[in-house]
DNA sequence: TACGAAGTCTTCGATATCGAAATATTAGCA
DNA sequence: TGCTAATATTTCGATATCGAAGACTTCGTA
């Protein structure tokens, strides 16, 4: 039998005591590592799906930030959304037009510039995956009531807020 | 110049209402999508400090992970913790054991394990990344108040503790 | 207009990661 | 005990990613 891997909570825990001891407030890492938790599990989860689908994770997130942006992206523009380095986008570009997931057009308006949409085979794809990942997401807010998911929404959208400021 | 990507707040509206679009619940996407929006914006500032400590997101991501811990963990354990393939953890260990930020040691009990953890050395990048990431952090949160961050952190931590039922 | 700086995507060589197979140990059980 | 299945790590070949350099276009300005 494996050893296993100690639970989220515990994780969190000692995660929140590690950082406290290094100098760290504790307010704010409860909120900073529960957060991390929670997007790790989340990826995992997303991973074990995306099998299925046959797309790598870095494929899923072209097409997430295309639907998610609603408009035609550039090469450069989905790199820094899907965190991995301008060259690294060709390739991945290269592979999802292969398999008609999305679309190369040229600027006519300057030149160097390329725009980056979702076929409708693209946008199909998309439609699948959420509706498989949402049951997942709303599995884990489960324990919350209306109010309080409400009332989470509102805080971490403040946070969201205040990332523009911190960006410039 | 450069035609900028949109705010962090503009990209999380246009991303839930995708998302609502697609079928999902409008209060699990609205915090689904802030958490991971966070996230990713963290992840971006931690690369760039990085930089600078000359160690990759990954080999960051197991220093955290056996600082967090606590205690020794295995590589396989690493890799699940880090999401990555557990015949990748060999190279980064190789990698981490050179500059002498982990140490591996056999278990005597189990001769097909071992058990990788931090050295002095990696302790101390550890608190020297920590105090740098702990401002950002602070930063992120300050528009919020005393009261605001313990229930954010509070609503969070049920959300946490949710996952272990979910994964068994 | 002309020219240098900056922006955008791609190419290229080195490195990291992946999945499958290999190696070795341990656990379960007849 | 002996045999099979399960565990844990590493090796290996194929692929993905990175950072730097290249090719081309556009911008700013003299």
């Amino acid at each position: 039998m494996a050893r296993s891997t100690p639970s989220a909570q515990e994780l969190h825990r000692r995660a929140v005591a590690t950082y406290v001891k290094a100098g760290g407030e504790e307010s704010v890492q409860r909120v900073i590592t529960a957060v991390q938790g929670l997007t790790k599990k989340l990826d995992q989860w997303y991973a074990h799906q995306l099998v299925d689908l046959d797309v790598t994770a870095g494929e899923w997130a072209v097409v997430t930030s295309l639907a998610k942006a609603g408009d035609a992206l550039t090469p450069s523009q989905l790199a820094e959304l899907t965190n991995v380095a301008p060259s690294s986008m060709t390739h991945r570009l290269d592979k999802l037009a292969e398999r008609g997931l999305v679309e190369r057009t040229p600027d006519a308006e300057n030149r160097t510039r390329i725009y980056v949409s979702l076929t409708d085979a693209g946008w199909q794809l998309f439609s699948v995956a959420i509706r498989g990942s949402d049951v997942v997401e709303s599995d884990v807010l489960q324990d919350l009531s209306d109010d309080e998911r409400g009332e989470l929404a509102r805080l971490l959208e403040v946070v969201i807020a205040r990332l523009d400021d911190i960006d410039a």
